[in-house]
DNA sequence: TTGAAAGCGCTAACAT
DNA sequence: ATGTTAGCGCTTTCAA
């Protein structure tokens, strides 16, 4: 008896010999090709089964020129919104029969995007996801790092790029939203809790917040914001210096729920009711954020449906082949979840 | 001139013939091998920048049957603690050469463990880490669906295997801190809301809570406890049943800070005050955790560190090669966290 | 110091 | 219905 699963994998060879037919004969056994006898075919699969043989993907890649495998590039995996983002993507993918390669880059403003993108183009990936935030100038460099001009590549969460997909969500819309609802609750002096400025999500949600407020004929001074770095620790330190620069605020629009959480905790810890002193408002609608205390109004971003587009519209492009490719700039609208910090 | 950067992709080939030297005195060159003269090693490396040429780690893979590829199996993206430890994988990995290959199963119970698993192997990765945590049988089957007996694998989150390294955070030490300190802040009616039971790690939060009672001469009766999935949500759920079957408690142990979160939220909600009437500890420490209301005592593990150690330990399996395998059983010690929600 | 030949594991194109 | 030949892009082995 051959044995089975011995230490050397297996080849196409081994089966083949095992069965005493040719390896072409294995190859059309194994891609489910018409022209091989049943009883062939039969022998062959037992073979299979019995030595536990795998094909390799690493040559048929080779030979076809195809790998049905993704690169996906993130920074920031230790925030919640970049692994729901992932979630979809990964999601996606294992539907329509693609493997993930991850590289995460080690800081958001990294300008260095040349190694990890030609060690994906050296796997022979058969497109890429770049869900890193467009952060200064770093989209740029990419397309100027490609090492081949017209690689499939759909650019996730930040602006319109000519030549490339870009789907990401309506931060200014949103910003908007969160700006005009407490608007509509009669606070009258809006402050703003940002993210840091050299992310485009950031720029845009700051953007939202001064237009509507420049809408509804008032005024957004630059001392009625301050920026934080996403984190709650930042969110804390920068909404202190918000309310000493700004102390007749009475609402604050957070750039994301755990800043938002921040100001919850701080402005209690301070004596502030809310939102009887100050209203709050927060951007992303985490899990907990129902659970916070009061309970967080936001904006809601459907963070999975971003990863799990990119996926479809990355497919797309790579189906195309060497067709004109087929170019979008898709902008999710985000959406107002009222609670308690509100009234 | 040679057009740089063609559509198709230059191989060793193109280079080779641009330079009028042999694919094999290419190969040397970009393998820094010492046998070729300067100015031919210079000639090449001229060409090869000028084409943009990139070598195909797909047919290098093949030849060496060494892809520097790790494979990843993980679940539960959109939870907080499995990106950060993912975080500590793609750090590791990055840092030693090797590229990561993510596979996140659809759901935490799925028993087919076989397809993701042999897809990996197809794609002819070095080794494996399984991050998907213990549930039910499931590394019982990963192990039978093994393609190759003895292919280096890590497994991360569960209880130690014979023939396999395994690492994990002592959750029974743990759940003891936990207990043990709670009953030092004089509670007696400590309660636990505990993980889904089908779960390695909350079954030893479970039993860590029970023995602290029993060796403080204390009951641990079936009312005492009732099992949340880890979201916030069904923490608010057990927590009322909780409460409504052990009125007279006065703590409680959540099994993660999510289901903490819920337990501080409707607590006060029932008009109990925080710590007063209800001493409340959590496990995870979650960077959000400081900054609930109030910031919360927890049980610190470090997840980002055992991915990093995952790593380490896959990677000297891959080395050792035939070599009898270093197995191991690491446990890493969670730590006390002190915040306002235990007196 | 360089090159020619062989082959990694598979499939495409052509035979028969 | 099956086999033979060639080749994907690279490295290994051997020869010069």
């Amino acid at each position: 008896m051959i044995s089975r699963r011995s230490n050397r994998r297996s080849t196409i060879k081994d089966v083949a010999h095992a069965a005493g037919v040719s390896t072409q004969t294995v190859s059309r056994v194994l891609n489910d090709r018409p022209d091989v006898s049943p009883d062939t075919r039969q022998r062959v699969k037992d073979i299979i089964d019995e030595l536990g043989y795998q094909p390799s993907k690493l040559a048929r890649s080779l030979i076809q020129q195809r790998s049905y495998t993704l690169g996906v590039i993130i920074t920031g995996l230790r925030f919640v919104g970049v692994s729901l983002t992932l979630n979809g993507i990964t999601e996606a993918a294992e539907a329509a029969g693609y493997s993930l390669l991850l590289k995460e880059l080690p800081r958001f403003d990294l300008t260095e995007v040349g190694p990890p993108l030609r060690d994906l183009f050296a796997r022979q990936v058969d497109g890429i996801l770049y869900a890193a935030p467009q952060v200064g100038d770093n989209w740029q460099r990419v397309q100027a790092a490609l090492p081949v001009p017209h690689l499939p590549l759909v650019f996730i969460k930040g602006e319109p790029q000519p030549g490339f997909t870009t789907i990401s969500v309506d931060n200014y819309a949103g910003a908007q939203l969160a700006t005009n609802h407490l608007l509509a609750a009669g606070r009258r002096h809006i402050g703003h809790l940002a993210g840091p400025q050299e992310w485009w999500e950031a720029r845009q949600r700051l953007a939202g917040w001064q237009d509507s407020l420049q809408q509804a004929g008032k005024k957004a001074l630059p001392s009625h914001w301050v920026a934080g770095n996403w984190s709650s620790a930042s969110g804390e330190t920068a909404f202190k210096q918000l309310l000493a620069q700004y102390p007749e605020m009475d609402a604050v629009f957070a750039a994301n729920d755990q800043m938002a959480l921040a100001v919850l905790n701080t402005a209690q810890q301070m004596g502030l009711a809310i939102p009887r002193d100050l209203a709050v408002i927060g951007f992303d609608n985490l899990a907990e954020s129902a659970f916070f205390n009061p309970p967080l109004t936001t904006i809601k971003q459907d963070l999975h449906n971003l990863g799990w587009l990119a996926v479809q519209k990355l497919l797309a492009a790579i189906e195309a082949g060497t067709e004109p490719r087929p170019v979008d700039a898709i902008l999710l609208q985000p959406e107002l979840i009222q609670r308690l910090t509100v009234p």
